[in-house]
DNA sequence: ACTCAGGTATCCT
DNA sequence: AGGATACCTGAG
């Protein structure tokens, strides 16, 4: 089906903004995307229109939560015109959503995501959704359950280079797989609990804490402070960043200063 | 060969 | 409360 999207909808914007692992260029219009046991193709055919290579019913019931397309992210993103450095990044970064994923695989993937670079991190997540997920097309898996992870060896899974991690990863998925209901429980509870929930597992701290809240359960508000913003706020807010500001937009303003920043300085 | 990567747990003071 | 240090492994 194809699409006419007049709100900010950039796939390269999107795929490179270290919200997600599994969105990935194929050439210049077209982007394929692994979520939700399934593998989606979009394609830009013109400004603004988009092929999505599923039926309305599937658009319907899934991606369109998934690239949230009730927000309205220009609206947003003329919130930071306030900053003269985020109003740089936020033209640079026209295009950004934050996407609604998966809630498990938010929390397994960005356990995996430390101290690793974006590349190892993809190596790993499809590794091991090789090897315990389910077959969802040709070469594609899809991102395994908790009991998936538990039925798997220790030896196989280590080989999916986890390293120090997979004890944390274990640990997650007995806790999920003797209560499946937790995960969209969490939900229910307002920011900072959702954050000491999380930050409760063993190998989530501050930052990947905020990355599950803000990918995973959409809670704009989250600012994850990895290297590259660290190193943005102390080059451009030396006196400190006042958060205070952007409320309850921080997440979308963390996306425009990562993209923009990392973009530029890599 | 060697460094560093979207950090966290643990052990200090 | 805040600072220092070790940590599996892959990508450049």
């Amino acid at each position: 089906m194809e699409l006419n999207i007049k709100d900010d909808f950039d796939l390269k914007v999107i795929a490179e903004s270290g919200q997600c692992f599994r969105f990935n260029q194929i050439n210049d219009n077209l982007y394929k995307i692994n979520a939700y046991n399934k593998i989606l193709h979009v394609e830009k055919v013109k400004d603004k229109t988009f092929r999505f290579d599923c039926s309305e019913k599937e658009f319907k019931d899934i991606w369109s939560l998934y690239f949230d397309l009730e927000t309205d992210y220009s609206k947003i993103r003329k919130k930071a015109s306030a900053d003269s450095f985020l109003k740089e990044c936020a033209k640079y970064s026209e295009g950004m959503r934050i996407l609604n994923q998966d809630r498990w695989e938010m929390i397994i993937s960005f356990i995996i995501s430390q101290r690793k670079s974006i590349p190892a991190i993809k190596t790993s997540i499809e590794r091991l959704s090789k090897l315990c997920g389910d077959k969802i097309a040709e070469d594609d898996y899809a991102f395994p359950t908790p009991v998936q992870i538990l039925s798997a060896s220790y030896e196989s899974l280590a080989s999916c280079g986890l390293g120090y991690r997979l004890d944390y990863i274990k640990n997650a998925a007995e806790k999920f797989y003797s209560n499946p209901s937790l995960i969209d429980e969490y939900d229910k509870l307002d920011d900072n609990s959702l954050f000491e929930e999380l930050k409760s597992l063993q190998g989530i701290g501050d930052k990947v804490a905020s990355c599950v809240a803000l990918f995973g359960y959409h809670r704009l508000d989250f600012f994850p402070k990895d290297v590259w913003i660290n190193r943005a706020l102390a080059e451009h807010y030396p006196e400190g960043y006042d958060m205070s500001r952007f409320a309850p937009y921080n997440g979308v303003m963390q996306q425009y200063i990562f993209y923009a920043f990392r973009s530029e300085k890599r």
